[in-house]
RNA sequence: GGGCAGAUACCAAAGUGGCCAACUGGGGCUGACUGUAACUCAGCUGUCUUUCGACUUCGGAGGUUCGAAUCCUUCUCUGCCCA
């Protein structure tokens, strides 16, 4: 993987850059649509590609390993010729499983112990495990192997979780760069920043993983509990640290505003359900603010579901015609809702991109910020 | 014409003398959702009130009782059976 910075905004830390991977390019900043299991939910490839324009997927390593399974994508050829998608994937190492999935694990030194969510069964992830599983996977970009610690979680228990992402940091890269791709096309490995809410923690861990010299870096643990306003702080701590001419991902952020937020403060890559997930909940992102699709208030406006959207459903369909969807639960209302959203997420990074370009980001994010919090 | 059963909130359906403004489900309304155990979850759903609470309800009318959705009389309507 190759990155290039290729412009700085001036009054902020926002820029642009160009990632390569042997399954193709990324403009960044970008936002990653969420594939859990493989599959954008709800979102077919050729809509991901032609509507949504998405320039890279993730996938998860916890829920692949369990299903299909890693013997599985092996015998396919890895991922892309499993699920036919030919651009780059990411793959979250199940740290945010350790997280998620608190009450159906267990945590020591070597490793974190699950509870199968499907069917109760036991396995052992180790950040040599987890190296090994995203191999078979074949992840162009593989996340190391951390415990995202909750928001609320207090001084201690911070500093003990972020000293145990370390050095499981440290087993992650050793298995990494003593094994090679099994496919042909190269993989990379990102360090996860940990340190909760706590600026020196922050601090800390900014430098354990910068010291790794690594071609990209990680932010996680936000948007995990506490207040955005911290949350941009810790950005702020952590990017000082995180080398410029290296690619930083923020974990699993988040709302139009939160990235926008972030992007001024230097982040190049994010994901989110968000887009997904409240989309078929009936949540549409606009660029003049939320609506509720399910609301009452749609029933009978027939006008376009988003008038200045990219995806051609904003326009073919009416909002009336989506509420009704929702309201009589058809699966084509989830599909639209998440087409609309990812589309939003991926012309709104486009468009941040485009102001830095043009040196007039941060007034442009400022007005954006305004609109894209409003409800409509 | 006769017999039997039934009528409860938007719908369905519990409740058969006080713990009932009334179980439950559906529907409706509102909210939540941030590296996806999520087509999920939560709240509200007689009227007034921010809350406390007050008031009016269980087909209609009348009655028994300290007290009735629940018991009695009668009327209306519905379903089934017999002519």
């Amino acid at each position: 993987m190759e990155f290039t910075l290729q412009h700085t905004d001036k009054n902020s830390n926002a820029r642009t850059g160009l990632i390569k991977t042997d399954h193709g390019e990324i403009k960044t900043p970008i936002f990653m649509p969420v594939g859990t299991v493989g599959s954008v939910k709800g979102v077919h490839f050729k809509e991901l590609k032609e509507e949504v324009k998405a320039q890279i997927i993730l996938g998860n390593t916890y829920h692949l390993y369990l299903r299909p399974g890693i013997e599985i994508l092996e015998q396919a050829g890895g991922l892309h010729k499993f699920n036919s998608w030919d651009k780059p994937i990411l793959t979250d190492s199940g740290g945010f499983q350790v997280f998620s999935l608190s009450n159906t694990r267990k945590m020591h030194e070597e490793g974190v112990t699950f509870r199968s969510h499907i069917d109760g069964s036991k396995h052992l992830f180790t950040p040599e495990k987890t190296v090994e599983i995203q191999r078979s996977i074949g992840a162009d970009i593989m996340m190391a192997f951390d415990e995202c610690t909750p928001g609320t979680a207090d001084y201690n228990y911070a500093k003990k979780s972020m000293e145990l992402t370390h050095r499981w940091l440290d087993r992650g890269i050793k298995r990494f760069d003593e094994t090679e791709s099994k496919y042909n096309f190269s993989q990379t490995f990102f360090p996860i920043v940990q340190g909760c809410v706590y600026e020196d923690l922050r601090k800390q861990s900014a430098e354990f993983a910068a010291s790794k010299n690594r071609e990209g870096y990680a932010i996680g643990g936000l948007a995990v509990g506490e207040p955005a306003e911290v949350m941009y702080e810790m950005i702020v701590i952590v990017n000082e640290i995180l080398p410029k001419d290296k690619p930083r991902y923020l974990m699993g952020v988040g709302t139009p505003v939160n990235i926008l937020e972030a992007i001024e403060r230097g982040v190049d890559m994010f994901d989110c359900v968000m887009p997904t997930r409240n989309g078929r909940n009936g949540m549409l992102f606009t660029s003049e603010g939320i609506l509720n699709m399910k609301n009452e208030k749609w029933k009978n406006d027939f006008s376009p579901i988003d008038i200045n959207g990219t995806a051609s459903v904003d326009l073919i369909h009416t909002k009336a015609y989506l509420r009704h969807l929702f309201v009589s639960q058809e699966l084509l209302a989830m599909q639209i809702a998440s087409i609309h959203n990812l589309a939003f997420y991926l012309e709104l990074v486009r468009q941040a991109r485009h102001h830095i370009e043009l040196g007039d980001f941060s007034v442009w994010k400022k007005e954006m910020v305004v609109k894209l919090a409003r409800r409509l």
